[in-house]
RNA sequence: GGCUAGGUGGCAGAGUGGUUAUGCAGCGGCCUGCAAAGCCGCGGACAUCGGUUCGAUUCCGUUCCUAGCCUCCA
């Protein structure tokens, strides 16, 4: 089987085959850097950080994820707080890069950020003007949507539909509702740039073509962002990117993943149900936040619930303790293949759920197995299949142990063990479920096996 | 209102034109001093109404419902 790929502009999964025969370039949007990234943010990143991991074992993959950090958002979050835009988009892409790093997600190979390509915006801009997709009116210029007969086709719309159906107030300038801000004027206090059509800064969508253009070229094998991203975002990187490059393809795959909802319900400030990943990985394992995104397929909805957070929880336990007091040598671990299921299951649009599946499967042969080879073989197999998906990455001992520092310490816990085993051994078992008690009462829980008693900390 | 996705067992969540998803929870059994973990087994599902078909949860259409987009948004 080889790899296919969901591809919005053509609704369906198709085999992907990268441009350059074993080179694939890949682009997300990235976050704008303004506040701290969301769990809704975090999806994209889990999901598409994935499908990186995956690529990388067959082709030299460029990945880029862009940083917007020229946004009226990020002035007013300026404006608000008194403190100068380079300090609020400085903290906010350390936040984030942390937070996603906490969450298994590696750093893309490049990140551009927008404020450093501000000469490439100006030049594709010209480039549209010079060509006639683009037109300056009152210190705008503007993409002139009715010289692209193409445009509505990745978000599936129909440009007159949309002309009769608009309802927002067009801005008087605009010789068409749907043009679209290549370039805006800059009062004195906002952020600007020189440009031939005056001090001014970019909209928001030519940052991704001009980027994309510079670091992966004008035709990208897979562009990558959320579903809300398709319109108008993705369409006008399209209709700019096609159209500044005399029609040559943009993107060959456009991936988009689903929304995440929390409880049922659109997350919204409004609500006040902005769940921030930098908050929540105070409280849980990052691996439990990655595996409950990646706990369903990356195009369907998902929800966002304690009850989700428990599910993956339970799906490391299960994982963990499967592969737990199997010793594998440096050797075995590195030369261990990712079972051939789990790459089917990934090759199919990247199912995430079929490959845990199998990964449940594997666990399920090697606590049946009493031979050690084969026991240690599949150990193997479960970690790398993990180390695909970024999950499994701690020692099985530390993941039980828990990471509280509430309770009891683990010296501690031993040393009852040490005493419930002694009353075993002496068949005073009054004695040592009153231990078991204890330790049940602080949270902990024994598993007697044949190696004698094991612990692990309940979450 | 328009466009695009969905509606699967108690929950989460894959998949398929006719025999098992899987994880959690539940029930029975094995193991255990008893538990826990693990193993074996069981129950329980494909929103609705029609159509195509020898046969549909799976294809087509209707209805209902949900979400996203149509305005900044992952």
């Amino acid at each position: 089987m080889t790899l296919s790929l969901h591809d919005t502009l053509q609704g369906r999964k198709i085999a992907f085959e990268p441009l350059t025969e074993g080179e694939v370039t890949m682009y997300l949007c990235g976050p704008t850097v303004y506040n701290f990234a969301h769990i809704g943010n975090a999806r994209p990143a889990v999901v598409f950080d994935t499908l990186a991991r995956f690529l990388r074992r067959s082709y030299k993959l460029t990945f880029a994820r862009n940083i917007t950090d020229v946004d009226d958002k990020i002035n007013k979050a300026s404006v608000d707080s008194g403190k100068p835009i380079d300090e609020i988009t400085a903290r906010f892409i350390k936040a984030y890069n942390d937070d996603m790093g906490a969450l298994g997600v590696q750093l893309p190979d490049i990140e551009p950020r927008a404020t450093q390509h501000i000469e490439e915006m100006v030049e594709m801009i010209t480039t549209l003007v010079d060509k006639g997709f683009a037109y300056e009116a009152d210190a705008h210029v503007l993409f002139d949507v009715s010289a692209n007969p193409d445009y509505g086709k990745l978000s599936k719309r129909d440009l007159r539909e949309m002309i009769a159906g608009a309802r927002v107030e067009v801005a008087p300038y605009k010789r068409s509702a749907q043009d679209f801000v290549l370039w805006k004027p800059s009062t004195a206090e906002l952020p600007g740039w020189d440009s031939p059509w005056g001090r001014g800064r970019p909209g928001w969508h030519i940052e991704c073509s001009a980027m994309a253009e510079k670091h992966l070229g004008k035709t990208i094998d897979i562009h990558a962002g959320g579903q809300d991203l398709v319109f108008p975002h993705h369409e006008n990187e399209l209709a700019q990117s096609t159209c500044a490059h005399d029609g040559a393809p943009f993107a060959r795959y456009w991936l988009h993943n689903g929304f995440l909802s929390i409880d049922s319900t659109k997350m919204s400030k409004s609500l006040g149900n902005v769940l921030l990943v930098h908050d929540l990985v105070k409280s849980v394992p990052g691996e439990v936040i990655r595996l409950a995104l990646l706990g369903a397929h990356y195009r369907q909805p998902l929800d966002w619930s304690d009850a989700a957070i428990d599910g993956a929880r339970s799906m490391l336990d299960r994982l963990y303790g499967a592969i737990r007091g199997v010793e594998l040598s440096a050797q075995q671990r590195a030369s261990a293949f990712v079972p051939a299921t789990v790459i089917d299951a990934l090759e199919d649009d990247l199912n995430t759920p079929k490959a845990l599946k199998e990964m449940f499967d594997l666990a399920r042969t090697l606590n049946k197995s009493a031979a050690d080879d084969e026991r240690q073989r599949l150990a193997a197999e479960i970690q790398s299949a993990g180390d695909l998906l970024g999950i499994l990455q701690m020692d099985p001992e530390k993941w039980f142990a828990g990471h509280g520092e509430d309770g009891l310490a683990a010296d501690e816990i031993d040393a009852l063990l040490k005493r419930r085993e002694a009353a075993r051994a002496s068949r005073d078992f009054a004695a040592a479920d009153s231990i078991r008690d204890q330790l049940a009462e602080a949270g902990i829980t024994i598993e007697d096996g044949p190696a004698g008693a094991r612990w692990r900390r309940n979450q």
